[in-house]
DNA sequence: TCCGGCGGTTCTGTATACATTGCAGACCCC
DNA sequence: GGGGTCTGCAATGTATACAGAACCGCCGGA
């Protein structure tokens, strides 16, 4: 494969009933297959969907396919029509652009907030060793597959660190709203060809960006944190536009997850 | 009255089924008045909310009842138990202040897009009418409630027209997210004695960096209206600080939408 | 006295039947 | 022939019945 992308769960929030592993309760599960059906491109962006559609196609009754119609249309997959019913939801390339600037002014007032508040050693700890592992993971002149993989662990790890240093679960929570939507992922984009030196490049990129943001917020560097954070998420732009652009109609269809959504030319 | 609170429209958000006046769907039913219940205390912060319970408190069946009980869940009004139910979320101080960041940031963001991409002419005008009108009211040397009400009004309507000027729907729609918490609103935290000079001068602060956004706006200075926009939300946090300090406690306690939901000296 | 098992109660999750509303197509009148 | 209306259908909104799970309290035993 020449192209990946990557979005480890896509804000899996079962958030009740579930909690378990196996046991899945019907909402839960309509909820991933939905989304999966969407995501996957097999409702395809702007046709209508029905209640009475996904109960045949699912096979659960109406009352759990609406709870998670409903759920899919606050992540924002979906959009209610004035009289009942939902279509899935089409985004051009702007939509997604202001998805990640959004993502980056969130994770820059985050970084901000934890520099001017002081984030706690056990944090800055945490966070230092996920830096350490993506070193060691970009210790390799490419990257194969795993070593892509561990790195997006590794940075969503990060990210999800430096989010709890500004102990503001009001703010975080409006962030994880914007990552719902499927781009705006701190690992969304990492979408590259995948042995190649400039997708190593990027990451080393990434990485410094990475290390200059902890040592900020360690400095207590408010203004520089933010910064760095919004010009961090620039780096899913280009990503973003280089896909849309160039080789990516060819490469990358099925394995970005809702590339599919995304309107070419459109508004 | 010697406080004034309003925040008008609290995310109406009817949505769907309704868009008529009189004939409100059960469901469109059951929110409103659960929101109501929840902000003026009724439903006491921290307590616990059972389906039933509602359900004969409303009379309307279990259906509408969950679905208005999700949403509100999604507005940050209630909290999702693990296991069923849910309880009535309470505010640190520090959320609320979060909250008003949050607005500021993203009020930032719009502006400076609006600034970058260019407004339209058609906004602008529209958004100088709001000044106009703003201008109009603060001309009394203070203001009796009926000229508060009109401040708000224009206050929010300027609001509204700097939102669509940076033609992100995607943000304006976080955004709406973030003031989906009683707090957070432009209006919300417009709370003062009215008749007051130390009041009208307030307001006579905030206009003036009404006027000042629109400028950098116009002159597309991207980083100055992001800035204003932030220093302009902090008008509300000084409110907030205000309110919670001082004499709130005796004057406010029934006018604030939903004060009683802050937990005072709480983390 | 404390712990553990057990039953009842009460809640949510699910399914389904019923009501109602919007829409489409056909028919009739002008 | 065009427009309006009326009727039938389909899909959502609502109510409710049923099942399963969690919680509470009780009781017996150690």
């Amino acid at each position: 494969m020449s192209l990946l992308a990557v979005n480890p769960t896509p804000a899996l929030d079962a958030s009740r009933t579930d909690a378990g592993g196996a046991t899945e309760s019907a909402q839960v599960r309509a909820l991933l297959q939905l989304r999966e059906l969407i995501l996957s491109g097999e409702l395809a962006g702007g046709s209508r969907i029905a209640e009475l559609a996904i109960v045949e196609r699912l096979g659960v009754s109406r009352t759990p396919i609406r709870a998670a119609l409903m759920r899919l249309e606050q992540e924002g997959l979906l959009e209610a029509l004035p009289n009942g019913g939902y279509v899935v939801q089409t985004f051009s390339e702007r939509d997604v652009a202001d998805a990640i600037e959004l993502r980056g002014t969130l994770e820059g007032l985050l970084a901000r907030l934890a520099a001017e508040r002081g984030a706690s050693t056990a944090a800055l700890a945490r966070a230092r060793a996920c830096l350490e592992h993506i070193d060691a993971v970009l210790a390799a002149p490419a990257l194969n597959d795993e070593g892509f993989s561990a790195y997006v662990a590794c940075n969503s790890e990060f990210h999800t660190c430096l989010w709890s240093m500004a102990d503001s679960p009001t703010t975080v929570r409006q962030l994880e709203r914007v990552l719902s939507l499927p781009f705006a992922s701190p690992s969304g984009f990492v979408v590259m060809q995948a042995h190649s030196q400039r997708a190593r490049d990027m990451l080393v990129v990434a990485q410094d960006q990475h290390r200059q943001v902890l040592d900020a917020i360690e400095q207590r560097e408010g203004a520089r944190a933010e910064a760095i954070m919004r010009e961090h998420s620039r780096l899913a732009q280009r990503n973003l536009r280089e896909v849309l652009a160039g080789h990516a109609t060819v490469h990358a269809p099925a394995s970005m997850p809702a590339i599919k959504l995304i309107r070419r030319g459109g508004a």
